[in-house]
DNA sequence: GTCTATATTTTGATAGAC
DNA sequence: GTCTATCAAAATATAGAC
């Protein structure tokens, strides 16, 4: 019943620095990994006001200043965990309808994506939620550019409703825009409550899969 | 098509200062509220430690250190918002079913609590987004209070769905308390997005009905 | 790369005049 | 009731040693 497909990619890897095109990780970008992975969690659990430069150093094993060397700014911080916890998402889900297979009816691709963003957005939920819940607490500039990339996946859902459409797949009368707010709302809504020592992902997204085609897809013969 | 039964209170009326229980609303009452609506938009738009005493001065035509004649503290005052927040959409969605007639099957229950929990969140717009996303950012006490508030709210929905499935008017196989959490991060997430220039509260109501009872309700004949 | 200062600015809250 | 200072604490970011 469940459909596994599925395909990461965190996007935002850093180049090295060196000018050649030899890839060289090494002490500096785990670093950098820590503080991004920390200023996520702290982010996330606190704000973007709320969180000090002195908390995500803790969560890093650091001391404030040093943050500094990995970042140049507060501002820049939260930016990057915006960017990857938008990301994350969206080639999770692009990649994982990008490689069914073309005959897949349009109802299991509703199911693969649905599957792709649950799995993603609990992950890495950190990144996730922070993007999610911080937007509107961020610098005017930073908000400006994701707010653009979050309405260009809200258009890749878009887009999977209006080919279902086309293909005689979803029930009448029902406003497109308005159901793919609803999904995607009702998903989200995950990184509130969700406890890894309860369902597991895919359970929460078969059950997920089965009130939106109940609702929004036409029921069809198994 | 549409159940328009409604019943608003937002609670928390304050009580006068003087001993005997006649009503003296008079300047301070006002500049009191004026200043929980001006905290409550500030609150939502920039997060608790991102809004200072100082931006919900301007917000409510004071200078910041006349707010402490009001209220306590900025602490006492995103509970009042929050509170407010939380009661404004459990009034409203517990009047209004309490207010319907006995008959009245579970599918228009549903309806009806769903136009009334929209209808007063996009109405107190404000208080309702800062309950939903400031609570992380509190201070522990507050949120341990409101959390448990949230439940209690949670709670009757979850009741409503379960007479339902008692009454045979749920689909088989749905995890009510996964379909609860669903239909509330939906009907939610229309704090992010909606604009009243678009379509009307009850419109929106009766799509999101529809969804809910096309996929979480068995389809009944008209 | 990471540390230990430290400067500069901003904040929540108070005091006292009106 | 509201205003104008002002205090004390905390924050971002920088500088320079190691």
């Amino acid at each position: 019943m469940s459909t596994a497909v599925r395909n990461d990619d965190s996007g935002l890897r850093a180049a090295p620095k060196g000018g050649s095109g030899l890839r060289k990780q090494s002490k500096a970008d785990a670093s950098r990994e820590r503080v991004l992975e920390a200023a996520a969690k702290t982010f996330s659990e606190r704000g973007y006001a709320g969180t000090t430069m002195r908390d995500i150093a803790r969560a890093a094993d650091l001391q404030a200043g040093s943050l500094y060397y990995h970042y140049p700014s507060k501002e820049l911080l939260i930016e990057a965990v915006i960017d990857k916890g938008i990301h994350n998402i969206t080639n999770a889900v692009v990649n994982t309808i990008a490689t069914l297979p073309p005959s897949t009816s349009y109802a299991d691709r509703v199911r693969a994506a649905i599957q792709a963003h649950l799995h993603a957005l609990l992950t890495y939920s950190a990144f996730a939620s922070a993007s999610r819940h911080l937007l509107a607490q961020v610098p005017v500039e930073v908000r400006r550019k994701h707010v653009l990339r979050r309405e260009a996946y809200e258009e890749f859902w878009l887009g999977l409703l209006q080919s279902s459409q086309a293909a005689g797949e979803t029930r009448d009368g029902v406003d497109l825009r308005l159901a793919r707010t609803f999904i995607l709302g009702g998903l989200n809504s995950a990184l509130d409550w969700y406890r890894p020592e309860g369902k597991s992902i895919e359970e929460l997204a078969d059950q997920f899969a089965m009130m939106v085609e109940g609702g929004i897809l036409i029921d069809r013969p198994d």
